[in-house]
DNA sequence: ATCGCCAGAGAACGACCGTTCTCAGGTCCG
DNA sequence: CGGACCTGAGAACGGTCGTTCTCTGGCGAT
């Protein structure tokens, strides 16, 4: 009982997010995943019944990591603006960590989206969820709902411009870009 | 002679677009493309020497079938603005074909860029083409260039989003951006 | 001390991968 | 008409995948 079901998921899921994310997933088998996280294999099918299963995990705990992230760089900012324009904050320095390589739902979406059911569906729900915080932090400002739409485009946009060009500075045009749309948008109330 | 190489070679990229586009690159078997082309193995092997050039040939092939679009969709229009603003009506056009699951380049990208660096490069290739079209126009608007990076997340963004959501909708909201940030640019000459 | 039990390491399994090879059958040239 | 060549179909190969099974060694209880 020293090393209990809920640390070996912890280990596992620390390993294959990282595995997948540098390899993407289907080239990452689960014996790498094992070697990896320093669980029996007998552990990790304990832990998660497939690598459908793993995969699905890995993906609802980066949406905690992001989530996370987004809270922590919003956390100084004192108006709903401020607020919306943190996350392009956040972005930046996320896509300059050294193991950077995309989005994790994007990716597993393209890679597993037309096959997997279950991935597809833990992509749309965290890509909605994020929607949904945009939606709020707007409403609040009291622009229209079609912003935070926009704004969400300049956020995925940024993510994958970074990913595949390697250039970090996709945040701050991104968080340009989101600045101009807001005051343009506060500057029609009702268009 | 009746079936040359090229002819193979196009019956090739045309049923592995196809197959790859729906399922990803790594769950289609070369046997799968050999299938849906109904060409012998040989003659495959024969086209392309491996797998990896086959993704690279088809990615070139997209390449070629994008510029068309794009060109196509802005031939009507009359004014730099209009070209811009054309290219998400290219976009509209294409999300809503039955089999648009997202944009190649990016699928690709995130599913073999972190094992095939000529993927990678194929991609990056595309992607920085893109950006100097935008560029381009956006020079004979009179805008700055940063003009051409935010027009270019909004693209990249919607491409995304519409396929994660399914939502053909997010070209119009990227178009409707494009024209907020193209007033916004030409409104302060040098900011 | 002995027996039963459980956990860990890794072998085994069936399937499928990308790629190459075999071989039968047909086609052209002399 | 005969034989050299080429083609297509698919078997074969070595490897790896996800998943399961076996076996061995150590531990706790009696």
């Amino acid at each position: 009982m020293a090393s209990d079901v809920a640390a070996d998921r912890t280990r596992v899921l620390e390993a294959a997010d990282r595995l997948f994310n540098a390899r993407g997933v289907q080239a990452v088998g689960m014996d790498a995943v094992r070697a990896a996280a320093g669980v029996p294999l007998k552990r990790l099918y304990a832990a998660f019944p497939s690598k459908d299963a793993l995969v699905v995990a890995v993906l609802h705990r980066r949406s905690g990591t992001w989530d996370a992230g987004i809270a922590a760089a919003s956390a100084t900012a004192a108006s709903p603006r401020e607020r919306l324009l943190a996350v392009y904050d956040f972005l930046g320095e996320w896509f300059r960590s050294d193991d950077f390589r995309g989005c994790a739902f994007i990716n597993a979406f393209g890679e597993l989206g037309g096959v997997s059911p279950a991935v597809a569906d833990a992509v749309r729900v965290q890509k909605e969820s994020f929607q949904r915080y945009l939606a709020g932090l707007v409403a609040e400002l009291g622009a229209p709902p079609a912003l935070a739409t926009q704004l969400a485009l300049l956020a995925e946009g940024a993510q994958t411009t970074a990913a595949i060009g390697g250039s970090p500075e996709a945040a701050a045009h991104a968080r340009a870009a989101a600045g101009t749309l807001i005051d343009a948008a506060l500057a029609v109330p009702t268009a």
